[in-house]
DNA sequence: TCGTTCATGTAAGACGTTACATGATTGT
DNA sequence: ACAATCATGTAACGTCTTACATGAACGA
């Protein structure tokens, strides 16, 4: 069985609200990139082949050649089992621990060095997002509430990256004991 | 400039023991595979290309057609430039917070029940966890340290993760208000 | 008119998964 | 003898990234 997350990231969002690549393109970037990036090149490309497949049809056509999708019954169907039905399987990749793997093959200060990168970049990433969890004024709809919801979930895990960052720290002396 | 962080896992494997295509499957089984998953196909041929590349090189023949590959000095100089100057880009992709998203297309009971089995997911990660790093006998080799360190990563993933589904039930109630 | 944004599409290559294929060695 | 394990390699296909290519519409 093929995994196709990308597939039903466009289908949800679609569902969503009825969009054209283009739109799609733009709501990755500002919010659903940090869960599953996707390019303009996949997009359109996926896109096309969920038409071909009758998950989402041209509801509309517009300038400049715009086409927008919306989804279909049979497409609505097939995300609702993915969304209920079906759970993650995949282990997910994490290349900021494979280093940690590998640090002992450099310098004690060097080691230190990097995990100290390690809690500054999460400092930052969490900063970024309490500025973006302001600026948004949520409600009480659907989007808002399972939108505060992930967005909960970022500042956790920077927060644990934080605290065990500078908790690794601390397993490695400055000078040797 | 091209990623090849299985690349760096290899060389990074073969640098701290010199390791046979499938003596690196096995701990990649145990250890790396749940921050890196790989194949043995996968491993197969990056091999071969870092072998060509003198990144490696074979270092004994056994039985078998066993192949013992070792790290040259150019393979640890281009892993110690990995380690310590470079960071890690690419944006993670989580299936798990995909679901969140959409998660307003399924009924409140529906939600629920994903953000349940996500929570009893976690607790059975925390749980084997657990019960790896007791059979272990860390020791206070660079090793066993940074082993430890990630292992520790893990552990907290896995709370952070428990402690967020179950804030996350809090926020649908069962019942409409 | 001219730069920016809107809008779509394709090609090449890197990376990852599944399946197939083969055979030697070891232990019972 | 036979099963399990050791051991390597390739093919096909799916997914992801980078780059190329094109053009219409809008606003200053």
């Amino acid at each position: 069985m093929m995994l196709m997350s990308l597939r039903y990231a466009l289908l949800g969002l679609v569902a969503q609200e009825p969009s054209s690549g283009y739109d799609l393109l733009g709501r990755f970037k500002i919010s659903l990139g940090q869960v599953w990036p996707a390019t303009q090149s996949q997009i359109y490309t996926e896109l096309t082949k969920l038409a071909d497949a009758e998950l989402i049809k041209v509801s509309d056509e517009g300038a400049r050649g715009r086409k927008e999708y919306s989804i279909t019954d049979d497409g609505l169907a097939q995300l609702q089992h993915w969304l209920t039905e079906t759970m993650p399987k995949r282990v997910p990749r994490n290349e900021m621990l494979l280093r940690v793997f590998f640090l002992g093959l450099a310098s004690r200060v060097q080691a230190r060095a990097y995990l100290g990168a390690v809690d500054e970049e999460y400092t930052k990433v969490a900063q970024h997002l309490r500025t973006l969890g302001e600026a948004v004024d949520w409600d009480d709809s659907d989007l808002s509430v399972y939108g505060r919801m992930a967005m909960e979930w970022g500042e956790r895990f920077a927060a644990m990256n934080q605290e065990w960052a500078r908790w690794a720290l601390e397993q490695i002396p400055e000078r040797r004991a």
